[in-house]
RNA sequence: GGAGAAGUGGCUGAGUGGCCGAAAGCGCUUCUUUGCUAAAGAAGUGAACCUCAAAAGGGUUCCAUGGGUUCAAAUCCCAUCUUCUCCGCCA
């Protein structure tokens, strides 16, 4: 069924597209789309066939002596030649623009394995690690602790920037460089090379992973340079290949990126979101792989296996939601979502999504290898969080709250806390 | 930020209006030959799109990007981007 894709599985297979379209949380008129694709290509044939013509007149041009009669004769006869063709060809630019932009509103298919539901509530659980229902007799919500907001400072970040915008002070900011560090060099130890990725990018970039033109609204824009501060580092990691061709057997590449994440997040701020459940900008290291056309699939479950794996290591009690076809997103051809439990506030919170893409971000950022035949392939993309800083301390704090009011640092981060308690006693 | 120079295929590098998708060399692939990984010879070797049931074949486009001039543009003009040199500034 994976065989063909793009545009020639459009075309051969309108009736599949549509059935798969259907059952996600967004619309596009394919009946519209194909039509454009009709008169693109007739378009273009045409125009190529005007072009054609012109080329050829244009041999016998090329031979005749300058400034002849004939010479002369023959250049008001290619004026109208040239421009027929110019014409036709300003006609078929325009199809073919069209009809781009309408591709580009298709959003990826779901994947067979994806189960199919309108919405969240039909997310499927896929796993469960440790006991969200343990006694967590000392838990509080991290907002509620006494000296969390001497710690995470949110109304200096507000007379500095704004809502959203905390300071981490003091060993809550060792707190944070000790999990990028320790997811830092998790990824390392799971075959992902480091980078550190640029914290800007282009429109073209954000075009090729599917945050333009859809979710302008949610990015930090200079509007002067053309640049978007980036919501996560999938952004500049995934783009590092666009417009290239790898060799099919430096596949699968694997990379880890920490970086601030910047989100703006306009018009969902409310009582929901309270201290480190939802920023403006916070720190994450995320995971992005290259595969090949076969082994996306299975690379995905690798991924979420090196995901959980740093969760177990923090022994924080998770979920793992399979995500239905209402809920995931745009350009997602599957998605797990890793849940963690915060035992204050008796929530769920996610902290990393794991995504396979297929080939929807490749063939927009024209990331290709070299198939056995030697022609170009789309490849797949994967990304994951591991994990979103915030998130990951908030439970944290509220799992391992002591009856002293102190908090437990995990013992996978001692090495770079270098010390077992953080918080003040009572 | 100011003043200059330059951007050609995987790389080096010819090409200043039509015979240039583009010489040559390198690299790569296949074949031939010599008793080893080396050398020599032959052929081939970019991408996108259109056409075609598919393959073959045919066609169009692409010489940083976007416009323009012209019957005709890698070649002329304009803008932008990038790189290099010098100056300024700065971690």
């Amino acid at each position: 069924m994976k065989a063909i894709a793009g545009k020639a599985l459009l075309r051969e297979q309108p009736d599949f597209v549509r059935a798969a379209i259907a059952h996600k949380k967004f619309t596009c008129d394919i009946d519209a789309i194909l039509a454009l694709d009709t008169t693109r290509r007739a378009k273009i044939t045409e125009a190529e066939q005007a072009r054609s013509a012109q080329k050829a007149a244009n041999q016998d041009m090329a031979a005749l002596p300058k400034g002849t009669p004939e010479f002369i004769a023959k250049v008001q006869e290619m004026k109208a030649i040239a421009g027929k063709a110019k014409e036709l060809e300003v006609v078929a630019k325009q199809a073919d623009d069209d009809f781009q932009q309408a591709f580009l509103s298709i959003p990826n298919l779901a994947d067979p394995s994806t189960p199919i539901g309108k919405s969240e509530d039909e997310n499927e659980v896929a796993a469960t690690w440790g006991d969200a229902d343990a006694a967590f007799p000392h838990a509080l919500p991290h907002f509620d602790i006494p000296w969390f907001e001497s710690r995470v400072d949110f109304a200096r970040g507000v007379k500095v920037t704004g809502a959203g915008f905390p300071f981490y002070v003091g060993e809550m900011s060792r707190m944070v460089r000790a999990l990028v560090n320790f997811f830092l060099e998790e990824a390392r130890l799971s075959g992902y090379e480091e980078v550190l990725p640029p914290l800007v990018v282009n429109e073209a970039s954000a075009t090729a992973t599917g945050q333009l033109p859809d979710k302008e609204g949610q990015m930090y824009v200079d509007p002067k340079e053309g640049l978007y501060l980036i919501p996560t580092a999938e952004v500049p990691v995934t783009n590092f290949y666009r417009d290239e061709i790898l060799d099919a057997d430096q596949l699968p590449v694997r990379r880890c990126a920490y970086s601030p994440c910047f989100r703006r997040e306009a018009g969902s701020w409310g009582a929901h979101v309270r201290g480190l459940n939802r920023l403006h900008q916070f720190d994450k290291v995320e995971l992005v792989k290259w595969t090949d056309a076969e082994s996306s699939m299975e690379e995905l479950e690798k991924l979420r296996g090196d995901v959980e794996q740093l969760l177990q290591k923090l022994e924080l009690p998770y979920r793992v939601l399979r995500m239905c076809t209402g809920d995931i997103g745009f350009p997602h051809a599957k998605q797990y979502d890793l849940e963690v439990f915060a035992a204050g506030q008796q929530r769920w919170l996610e902290v990393s999504s794991c995504s396979n893409f297929t080939d929807f971000q490749a063939r927009r950022a024209a990331i290709r290898y070299r198939g056995p035949d030697g022609k170009p392939v789309t490849a797949h993309t994967l990304n994951g969080s591991a994990l979103a800083v915030p998130r990951v301390l908030a439970a944290i704090l509220e799992n391992n709250l002591q009856a002293d009011g102190r908090v437990k640092v995990p013992s996978c981060l001692q090495h770079w806390m270098q010390q077992e308690f953080i918080g003040v006693a009572k």
